[in-house]
DNA sequence: GTCTATAATTCGATAGAC
DNA sequence: GTCTATCGAATTATAGAC
């Protein structure tokens, strides 16, 4: 009873790294780095933390393993150029309301060197290069891209990390009224001055 | 040659206290609070760690004395409305560019819970008083106080922990012309539905 | 592949001499 | 007030039996 693929039998193995990535992104947001422990995070997964070194080589590896990220973003030059504030920030509500690796990678990016690198190269290549679509100057537009970060990732931070008691009672509907404008302007505002 | 005052002539462990509290603020501010060893913060003020531990109790102690932070908010209601955004983006700027403690704060409030309460604390407190000023609607206050931090700590985050290149390279004069806008509508704008 | 045992550090905190 | 010495706990990581 092998599987039926040639190459690609899925060895036993698959579901436990799956388990101990689960688990360790669920520390790693939970925790931040440094309190988020390999013993934890394999107690957690049920396995012996051994697994995890074996697996995953260290500390760093299995964070770099569990904080893989894609933010998924759309195709912005198929959205009507009036909506690009509203689709851009229910996208991201959306995107991280059902992922924490985002959250993990947010905690983390504050004291983890690493972590901090891998969300500049996040950011700066996959919303930069969304952003890229409309206008044609590269310093404007990465301005645009990390003026977008900024109120994106504070909505993160104040709603997610701080968990600071307004951020978190508002409906998503009434912050992606109240935000989308924002973005709407950094996007494809008249620069100042 | 004793001081003139009577009851508060100052102790010569004063300077050594202030020592300690300034090389606190730069390693919590650079390191976070779990990867800021008591051992490092002595090394740096010259002086022995158990005096650490002696003058503060604990590092919790420690961090609670050396984060104190005051966002010395001006009075909202003696600046011309139209201008609320712009003045509230540029006393936050440069609050924070002289001034470590409020890095610190952030950074350790992304792993530590005691950290991401007086955050909470702060922005509750003193940034709701201020808005407080003008509209009556405690609920609605509380909703644009918490998207201006949302804001402003998105600014402070891109620019001085992750430090995303463009929201590092921009200068102030140009951040707080792309971000008066945005501040101005959460203070004063129209409530959405 | 899985687990036990443990090495090698490092940290916060304490005790006590001077 | 200041310093030495050290405890006890916790961590990542490794070595090796089965």
């Amino acid at each position: 009873m092998t599987p039926s693929a040639q190459s690609a039998q899925p060895r036993r193995s698959d579901a436990t790294r799956a388990a101990i990535l689960r688990a360790a992104r669920e520390r790693f947001a939970a925790d931040g780095y440094e309190r988020a422990t390999i013993r934890a995070i394999a107690a957690d997964a049920q396995i012996d933390p051994s697994m995890v070194m074996r697996y995953y080589g260290s500390k760093e590896g299995l964070f770099a393993a569990a904080a893989e990220f894609d933010l998924r973003l759309p195709d912005l030059t198929s959205v009507p150029p009036a909506r690009l504030g509203e689709v851009l920030v229910r996208h991201f509500l959306a995107r991280w309301e059902g992922d924490e690796t985002l959250v993990a990678l947010l905690r983390a990016a504050s004291t983890n060197p690493g972590a901090a690198e891998r969300m500049r190269g996040i950011f700066a290549d996959q919303l930069t290069a969304a952003v890229a679509a409309f206008g044609t100057d590269p310093a404007l537009t990465a301005r645009r891209a990390g003026l977008v970060a900024s109120q994106v990732l504070g909505l993160a931070f104040t709603r997610y990390i701080v968990r600071l008691r307004p951020m978190v009672d508002t409906a998503p509907d009434e912050l992606v009224a109240w935000i989308a404008p924002t973005l709407q302007r950094y996007l494809t505002g008249t620069p100042p001055s």
